[in-house]
DNA sequence: TCAATATTAGGACAATTGACCTAATATTTC
DNA sequence: GAAATATTAGGTCAATTGTCCTAATATTGA
């Protein structure tokens, strides 16, 4: 039980310093120090650092899971719940304006460290792929669905990331006017394509 | 003169590699190899890792400044300029593919490492995010010049992002075919807003 | 209760990091 | 050509990295 427990709290720790540090930058050592255990008990719980990677992109996994079973519970349409996705820009305000996204920013880490967990990471970002398919499937957008999914996900890539860069609160209200406007629009159903950007 | 060609290649060297690996993942041993010259030996031309790190970015901020009066002396319109803007994504699309776009991982990097250069990285945004009002502005836009400047920062950040965790190619064309669109019907002039994402 | 197992602390390890030093060698300048 | 300067190579330095080991302590299960 209390195995238990410590691995949770290391996954947890390892979780916040890998999204506010980076995965190269944060070391057993931190890691240690905020759970409170030695360095060398470590490798009971996890037999390396990738390891502990793998764990955390469970962990994160597990909470998008839930986290979108949750919007489809609370939303009664398909618009609400595309709407749930775009605001974790705003629930998660001050957290993108200091560390950006962390689903993004930790695939690009792992990209450009050319590390072998970057396709399990990159999971994360299909999960929310999916999931928003599914809406604009629902909203009879059977064509584009995929499409529209991805465009979503980059703008609300951009945004975290101009947001992280600029800080500029003005520009992330602007863009989620703007997001909503689109909203209303597509909600109509027509097949009309959505032309801009 | 060849302090300035050894001093110069570091720095250009020292540009791709933190491109491809990201700066903290990038050692002096590596800059010297691909260099060819000492380890002992930096330290004449750089007197700490963070030199360096400033002297690229002076490197890039020269060359995107040098890249945006090109794009204004080759093309004649306020439209064509932009459209320069946006086909960097096909321009250097394996090297986005790859390793993502280079203005915003570095960013990104620094922020997390709360590195006192992020504020000289950003530069980089501001330079563009400037060349683009201008070219907004050119188009009667005055009164959202800027918030369309940062409205297609966030997109060509958002496409680059997705387009180095999916690979996907389909996507890339998609987004510029919609972003294509998207400038034809701005270029109208008329000053209605630029609703969808 | 007692043996088996799980968990811990603390230290050692080789390798790598950025930083610095010194002495030798080129290059420039007069 | 000689003095001054610029540039180089090679080595050292302490600190940190991820990894691993061992011995002591808790916990569990029969």
């Amino acid at each position: 039980m209390s195995k238990k427990i410590t691995k949770d709290r290391i996954v947890e720790e390892a979780d916040k310093l890998f999204y506010q540090q980076g995965f190269e930058h944060t070391s057993f050592a931190q890691i240690a120090d905020v759970v409170g255990i030695s360095r060398g008990n470590f490798y009971h719980h996890f037999k390396s650092k990738d390891d502990i990677l793998d764990a955390v992109i469970v962990l994160r996994l597990a909470r998008t899971h839930s986290m979108l079973d949750d919007w489809e519970l609370e939303n009664s349409t398909p618009t609400d719940r595309i709407r749930s996705f775009v605001h974790i820009l705003l629930v998660n305000q001050n957290k993108i304006k200091r560390y950006g996204c962390p689903v993004g920013t930790l695939t690009t880490e792992l990209t450009k460290l050319n590390h072998p967990a970057k396709k399990h990471a990159n999971e994360i970002f299909v999960l929310f792929r999916t999931w928003l398919r599914r809406q604009f499937e629902r909203l009879g957008r059977d064509d584009d669905a995929d499409a529209l999914a991805m465009q979503l996900l980059a703008f609300s890539q951009g945004v975290a990331t101009l947001y992280s860069a600029f800080q500029d609160d003005q520009f992330i209200h602007n863009e989620i006017s703007r997001f909503e406007r689109w909203l209303m629009s597509i909600k109509g159903g027509t097949n009309t394509p959505v032309e801009a950007i």
